[in-house]
DNA sequence: CATTGAAGG
DNA sequence: CCTTAAATG
């Protein structure tokens, strides 16, 4: 039998800027929530320009990785009761080094990647960051890879930015060619299974409808018009562990909603 | 003896960009108001940007003038009930007519200037744009002086962006070298006294503490802290006319507050 | 402390 | 449609 003083909960939030989510009612939902970890995406900002009670608030450790070329973009940050014991935020490549998306973190023997995956829509609403996209999916993964088949367990969380099947938004058809649903994107997602990974969310639960964003153009939340593009992937390692998976889609404050996994706490080892 | 149907009231208002102005009521208060002309600065905005209801009201004739050679900036507008005879925005020199500062309006034998002279401070908050701020103050001064000359009805009205003396200003001594109240400056609105125009709030009103700006900054409106730097100048064959100059310091919706003329309708011949 | 446009999403 | 920064006031 299992209680919750013996489970692990970690929440991931594409939360589209710290500051407009905080005056959304960030902390009050971070305050109330079962959260043991959050991996937040899109924090743009730097940890001086937040308010302490969100930086720094009572009964949380966090760290910040904002990007360094350019003010107000992307950027990761990290809570947790129990303090990480090691946080690195490298993957050992300048060009995404710079740009705030990765933060890898160790609590006992549980990696958590907090990621904020590049968005493939270039400067003019084209297609030009791509094939950045696909070479940090590719990076990463490789990274990640030796940890997973060593059996150790490891998450990977955070903004995606890609739908994976047609099952995973509502207008499969229509985005075809749509950056976030391209056959050159949803096969880089699926490599990340086909090596071992499992899409926690989809492991419980196989039914249509259940999105992660949606645009705030044309009221598309309210009518569920959306995509699954944030997800909790899981190391075998991890897998042992893993109670629940799931999408808080009543949660507000950002275009994208948290989702997260239930671990039993024996994770930690 | 005169009644209501014999006067003509004339307004002056910087709205502080008339997309943010409208959504705090401006048109409850134009419709609202007994204006008979109203002139704007710092629109902020191009015609086709502006709701058909605040571009076009029921009930009234406009004319805008934009800045040409930078979106959301300076522009200048006109209302009025009855259509005016003529407007013109050149004053010949394409430094000036293409910041969309002025516009000269003619309704009978009445000539209207709504202008909304430079602010002096640069970039850089610096002191860089003085030099074209008296340049300006100049070339419109000579422009209008030979219909003054004349005898014809003129005024000139809007954001002169200088506080002329002590009593004009909450801070006369911590601002003197702040642009606005800097020693040219005010010469060069003292010029506009020494040619012939009258200042026609101050004729009516010597008393201290009448403001049209406060900065957002530090609840300085609630605290009447404030400069008097929205004017209606008034030729002698105008003044001849004058019944009455207010500042309308309850008007909310921008930084400034409306002032106004009352003037008896003779004045249009 | 506001407004605006631009870039990014 | 929303966030952010930069320019401007």
């Amino acid at each position: 039998m299992t209680d919750s003083a013996d489970l692990l909960k970690i929440y991931a939030w594409n939360v589209n800027g710290l500051r407009a989510c905080a005056r959304k009612g960030y902390l009050d939902w971070l305050h109330g929530s079962d959260a043991d970890v959050v991996g937040l995406q899109e924090v743009r900002a730097l940890e001086e320009q937040l308010t302490k009670k969100v930086s720094q608030p009572e009964g949380w450790q966090t760290h910040f990785f904002p990007a360094e070329f350019k003010k107000g973009y992307s950027g990761v940050g990290l809570y947790s009761r129990k303090a990480f014991d090691e946080v690195s935020t490298t993957m050992g490549e300048e060009r995404f080094d710079r740009e705030g998306r990765t933060q890898i973190a160790k609590l006992g023997k549980l990696t958590i990647a907090n990621v904020y995956f590049p968005n493939g829509s270039g400067t003019n609403r084209d297609l030009s960051r791509i094939p950045y996209k696909l070479d940090f999916y590719d990076r990463l993964r490789e990274m990640l890879q030796p940890a997973l088949e060593r059996g150790e367990p490891v998450l990977v969380m955070g903004d995606f930015n890609t739908a994976h099947q047609d099952i995973d938004l509502a207008n499969p058809t229509t985005n075809r060619e749509t950056s976030g649903f391209r056959p050159e994107e949803r096969a880089s997602f699926q490599q990340w299974l086909d090596a071992g990974w499992t899409d926690t969310f989809r492991h419980f639960c196989a039914e249509p409808e259940h999105y992660t964003w949606w645009t705030y153009r044309g009221n598309c939340r309210a009518r569920n018009v959306g995509w699954r593009i944030d997800y909790v992937l899981a190391s075998p390692g991890a897998m042992e562990f893993l109670m629940a998976a799931e999408i808080h889609p009543d949660v507000m404050g950002s275009d994208h909603c948290p989702v997260s996994v239930t671990l039993h706490r024996d994770v930690l080892g």
